[in-house]
DNA sequence: TCCAACATGATTGTCGACATTTTTGTTGTC
DNA sequence: GACAACAAAAATGTCGACAATCATGTTGGA
């Protein structure tokens, strides 16, 4: 999921990549406070890699840093919400129309073996892996279009996703199911992009009707604007 | 352009500003190497700073980082390039439909001395202050929509449009002119927005439409693949 | 002469210590 | 008792030195 490149994940990668887990799995809510020698302590790590991984995850979005008065976990407000998905839509759009000009049939084994651990992973009830698996469907959809751009903007708009949708879900969390993760993969196999765009469109939709986007509540980013 | 925040434009912002300066005005070339202790030299500033603001170009997609390699100027494909103005074109579409929806008229002013500063540096033929405010406009545009969310993502857009246009334009350097901002300005001002939404879109046609994306020149972004 | 292995120089990556800023707790005065 | 100024503690920001890694040039052998 935050592997910056193919093969080589950076060390400050793994750092982003397990707050980022801890975030989807709401064991970090929105507004907490992140110390850098509390979380050095944590991950066993120096403060510098601490610091690192902190400003990947202000560029992606998930934690917002107040010069001076350090890093917190993001709470993205409802027009950020809005748009985070319209844009998300536009990108796994392109996505799309790359891939299925341009894959390669000897790359459709890849997406089924991801699917088998998505499918595998929801069995066994790890909520940590289906969550990582989930989100890294999309991203190798990227990954296999070939555009190094596009797989950087999906994963920014992958993280804000999975922050928003902790923050704003009405119930418990759905599972961006596998199920349509397989009908996407049909559609790719077939070359068939009315019917993967079309696809994609509702499996996007369907996450972000799940989510409660109608209460106004402005968000408190800095501590001195929310008590004007 | 590079001001992270409204007033607190970081330290290292700084350095990011003048690299991508210096890149708009073709001085570093796409591929140019760019050593930590050069930059630090340059600039007289301590090598970590040069390390933090080359970790910031790289997100915004004006360097390209080889772990134990160093840092070079980016050299993004005609692919990115089309993707790029491609959703550059829909990000400023969003922050024109927020813009005309919620601008307050004490702020127009803003815009129109933006505009003045704009015509200003033209008249004077200083190329480094048209090329800052040309991106400024459109920067401004996005802060005075009230969203953080579409201005980070225009910034990063408008760093790698600027790349790109050095890059693969025809003849010199374009003026992404002042006078298709001030028209800009008059549709917002009678909150037209089916209006500005043309004249936006013409607005980067036009820029992109004065580059030659058709060579489908691969490009060196990794010296191993590069080479095989 | 060509190739491989090695040694050297240069460059990037990492860490710990120190300086600065902010926050919190205390004291003294009105 | 409330408020302001000050002092102590804690957290962030910065820097320089050292370690690890990669590129280049050299040497020895076939």
């Amino acid at each position: 999921m935050y592997q910056r490149k193919e093969v080589n994940a950076g060390p400050a990668a793994e750092i982003c990549e397990r707050v980022w887990l801890s975030i989807a799995e709401r064991k970090l809510r929105p507004g907490t406070r992140l110390k850098e020698e509390q979380l050095a302590e944590v991950f066993e790590v120096s403060r510098a890699r601490v610091r690192q991984a902190l400003a990947m995850l202000e560029s992606d979005g998930l934690v917002t840093i107040l010069p001076n008065r350090g890093a917190f976990v993001a709470e993205p407000g409802v027009d950020e919400a809005r748009d985070v998905f319209h844009f998300r839509r536009q990108v796994e759009a392109r996505v799309m129309e790359r891939l299925i000009a341009t894959i390669d049939a000897k790359d459709i084994p890849r997406l089924e073996a991801h699917l088998t651990m998505e499918r595998d992973a929801d069995l066994r009830g790890d909520t940590t892996a289906t969550i990582r698996l989930s989100g890294g469907f999309h991203l190798l959809l990227a990954e296999l279009s070939g555009s190094a751009f596009l797989s950087s903007m999906l994963r920014d708009l992958i993280s804000r996703s999975t922050l928003i949708t902790t923050m704003y879900r009405r119930h418990v969390h759905h599972n961006c199911g596998p199920d349509e993760h397989a009908a996407l993969i049909e559609s790719i196999r077939a070359r068939d992009l009315n019917g993967a765009l079309r696809l994609m469109e509702a499996h996007l939709r369907h996450v972000e009707e799940e989510l409660d986007l109608t209460e106004g509540v402005p968000v408190l980013r800095d501590l001195r604007e929310a008590l004007t």
